[in-house]
DNA sequence: CTCGGAATGTAGCCTCGGCTACATTCTGTG
DNA sequence: CACAGAATGTAGCCGAGGCTACATTCCGAG
C-alpha cells in the first residue's frame, strides 16, 4: 500500500518526461516487438513437441493464423536465429537455445495469466491479451507480478 | 479467492487451446500492433501541444527516438487515417477524431501504469512496460484494472 | 536584406511479416 | 504400384516502419 499515489496528483496534462528518457521508453517497445513473433514461434513449436510429437508447417500455420507459406518464411528466420532446426520436409524441431527460449517464454505466459486473473481479468481476456502483453513485460515486472502473486 | 485456480493443475504440458481459438488469439495481438504506433504519435502530439503550443516533427522524432524522416512519413499516415492535419512548415495538429483517439490512449495508459504500480512493479519499469503493454490491453482487461484499482 | 544553419520535406533503400500463385514432394488408398 | 490430394517449399508482390542522403524552406543575426 501506499504505492499507488507515488506521483499521481499533477502530471495528467503536463509534465512530459524527459527527451532521452522516453525516446529509450519507446525504443524498448520497439525492440520488444522484433522477436515478439520468434517468441511466439518457439512457444508453440515446444508445445506442439510435446503434446503432438510432431510440429509440422501447416500445423504451425494454422494455430497460428496465418498462411502456410508464411510460416514457412518464419521457420527459416528461426533456422538462421539458431533457434530450430528443420530439414525439408521433415517437420520443426528446437535447439538448445530454443528449448530454453521456449521455457522462459512459457513461464512468463503463464505468470502474466495468472496476474491478469488474480486483478480479475475474465479468463478469455486474459488469454487473449496476455498473448500481447507478455512480450512487452520486463525482468523487473515479472519479478513483481511472482511476488504478487506469491502474497495473495 | 478461487480466482486463481481455474485450470492450473495439469495444463502446463498439455492442453493447448482449440486452433480457431488460439488462432483468432494471435491475430488479435497482430491486430493490435498495427495501431499501435499511430496511438504512440497521437499521444505524444496532443501532450507536445497542451505543454508546449506546438508539435513540431523534429521534437516528435527526437521524443521517439526515430529519424526526423520516419516521423515525417507517419504524420502522413496520420493525415491519411484523419487523425491529424497539418500544412508543409506548419506544425502538426489533430482532427477532432486525432483529439478524442488521444485521450482515450492517455487514459488507458494511466489506467495501465498505475496498475503495474498498484501491484509493485517499480516506477521507471511500471512506465517503461506500459508503453509497450497499453496497445494489448482489451476493453474487458481495462474495465477489470479499473475496478482492481478502485477497491485498493 | 542577406545569408547560413536549422528545420522540413523528398527519394530511395532495407527488413519484416503478411499474402497469392505455382512447383515440388510425400503418402495413403484403390 | 500408381496416382490424387495433401503437405511442403519457392517466387514475387505489398505495406509498414526503419534508415541515409539530398533538396528545399524558414528564420534570426549581422
Amino acid at each position: 500500500m501506499s504505492v499507488l499515489m507515488v506521483d499521481s496528483p499533477i502530471r495528467s496534462a503536463s509534465a512530459l518526461p524527459e527527451e532521452p528518457t522516453q525516446a529509450s521508453r519507446f525504443g524498448k517497445a520497439r525492440t520488444a516487438q522484433s522477436g515478439a513473433l520468434l517468441e511466439d514461434y518457439v512457444e508453440l513449436i515446444s508445445d506442439l513437441l510435446e503434446s503432438g510429437g510432431e510440429a509440422r508447417p501447416t500445423d504451425i500455420a494454422r494455430r497460428l493464423g496465418v498462411a502456410h507459406a508464411t510460416a514457412i518464411k518464419t521457420i527459416g528466420r528461426l533456422k538462421r536465429e539458431g533457434l530450430a532446426v528443420a530439414k525439408p520436409y521433415r517437420g520443426v524441431f528446437l535447439t538448445e537455445a530454443g528449448e530454453s527460449l521456449a521455457a522462459r517464454v512459457r513461464a512468463r505466459h503463464r505468470v502474466v495469466v495468472d496476474l491478469l486473473l488474480a486483478v480479475g481479468v475474465p479468463f478469455e481476456a486474459a488469454e487473449s491479451d496476455a498473448e500481447g502483453i507478455e512480450h512487452h513485460v520486463s525482468d523487473a515486472t515479472l519479478a513483481a507480478f511472482a511476488r504478487f502473486l506469491a502474497r495473495s
